[in-house]
DNA sequence: CAGTAAATTCCGTATATTAGAATATGTTGG
DNA sequence: CCAACATATTCTAATATACGGAATTTACTG
């Protein structure tokens, strides 16, 4: 049985992922609750300031009050702080979108984002967005230093239809995978995705040499690859994580 | 008297303000509530995922999924949308930073950002920061259009104490820069906030012809300010914000 | 290993939450 | 412009859930 706030996180939500605003007899529908229930939900969570009826309407959205606990969250990200030079700087020598994610419940989520000038932004790799192990470079990665057993039942509950004829399709060959780049310390993503699409990541590890986050570089298009470019791409990210990883304490190996 | 919505946020917006995480004796004494209390909303907060006690310590502190729900909103302002291109180009125009805003009770709230590669991030300027009138040029604008009812409620709450010898202090002056910013569809910060920062800012406007937002851009140092620079800045984020005018729909002045 | 401090669980009580009914508000079609 | 409908909001009584204090567990300190 749901309990007062676990409804509010559930409309809330709802609200955010739904494009227009909110009436109350939709939220009541889509959640099977009598709509006066709905309504005084809705006002307390107006009164929170979350939430705000639409002048002139009778309907609901999402305010963007959330945004400012995301920011207020985002600045104490310690890591963030220190990698942002690294990253800026990887960013301008690549020519390339370059992101930071941190692990999040066995999956990578993005906490930072650089796009030189040149490059559009990608709403995949915005702040907040979240990677699948088999969708991301920074996926992979995260999964890689995944205890094995919460590996497992990861796996085991993941989409494995292939979206391209690169997609890794079995548990066992992404297995495989997962310890080369324990042994390499860089993950590629090379059309499995979307066709075309190739990116690179490194690990960062912590003092404890737990893994804290991972550096993501996107390739450009298909057209440009060249042994070399990923040579480049992946040695620059796999130095870019290292420095990071030194910066926060971390030894360098050997 | 609280109910049990308003505790958990409350809750979720002191610990993502504060920087370290929270025991249960901390935040117990702060809001004056009993621990067995706290524990109990914590352990609700915790089963939505909002929040998450730190392994090997009983300590708990907000999880980045707060950053999930933040993106989703995000990704669903179509101002946002349709504004990139524009203020990607007045970034490289300008050589500077420059950030979309939106008008957020009576205050502004960064939505968008854009740093040309040989800035700095700004943590003032990130995504969910809120901008008072008198301290930033996006503030500002979002103060011009209020109604005057609620301006006059806002100014009478506000902070005067001068922060530069720039500083506006005084509810009448302000009043009288409102009126020659929606004349001239510009406001300017000079050292107002803090010496040597300067930036402009111009109002985007819907089809209903309210406010819809606004484009600011930083200006360099000090040391490079001239009448020249500034009428650029003026101008070039002018005709940004009436462009974006425009494509949301609002027809040109005139 | 004992003693202390904090965190968590337990439990009876009281209040906030709940669902349905009644009312208010707004919208559509004649 | 009014009537009929649909939707949102308020009201109310019952009940489940949140609440605070006490008891228990867990972790830390000397």
């Amino acid at each position: 049985m749901n309990n007062t706030l676990q409804n509010g996180f559930m409309l809330l939500e709802f609200m955010a992922e739904s494009a227009n605003e909110c009436s109350v007899k939709e939220l009541a529908e889509h959640f099977k609750l009598p709509n006066s229930h709905i309504c005084r939900l809705l006002k307390t969570l107006a009164e929170t300031g979350y939430v705000q009826q639409i002048p002139g309407s009778r309907k609901y959205r999402i305010s963007l009050k959330i945004l400012c606990l995301s920011n207020a969250r985002l600045l104490k990200i310690t890591l963030r702080q220190k990698a942002r030079l690294y990253l800026q700087k990887l960013a301008v020598k690549l020519g390339n979108p370059v992101y930071l994610t941190a692990p999040f419940n066995g999956r990578s989520i993005t906490i930072d984002t650089f796009f030189p000038e040149n490059t559009a932004g990608d709403a995949g790799l915005a702040i907040g967005a979240v990677h699948l192990p088999n969708c991301h470079a920074c996926g992979k990665v995260c999964a890689a230093y995944l205890p094995e057993a919460e590996l497992d039942g990861f796996l085991a509950g993941m989409d494995w239809t292939a979206r391209t004829v690169h997609t890794i399709t079995s548990p066992e060959s992404f297995k495989q995978e997962l310890a080369k780049i324990r042994q390499e310390r860089v993950a590629t993503i090379v059309s499995e995705n979307q066709l075309g699409l190739g990116a690179v990541a490194s690990p960062i590890f912590n003092a404890a040499g737990e893994l804290a986050g991972a550096v993501g570089a996107v390739l450009p298009g298909e057209r440009y690859w060249t042994d070399e470019l990923w040579e480049k791409f992946k040695t620059e990210t796999r130095n870019t994580a290292e420095s990071i990883s030194f910066a926060i304490g971390c030894p360098l190996p050997e």
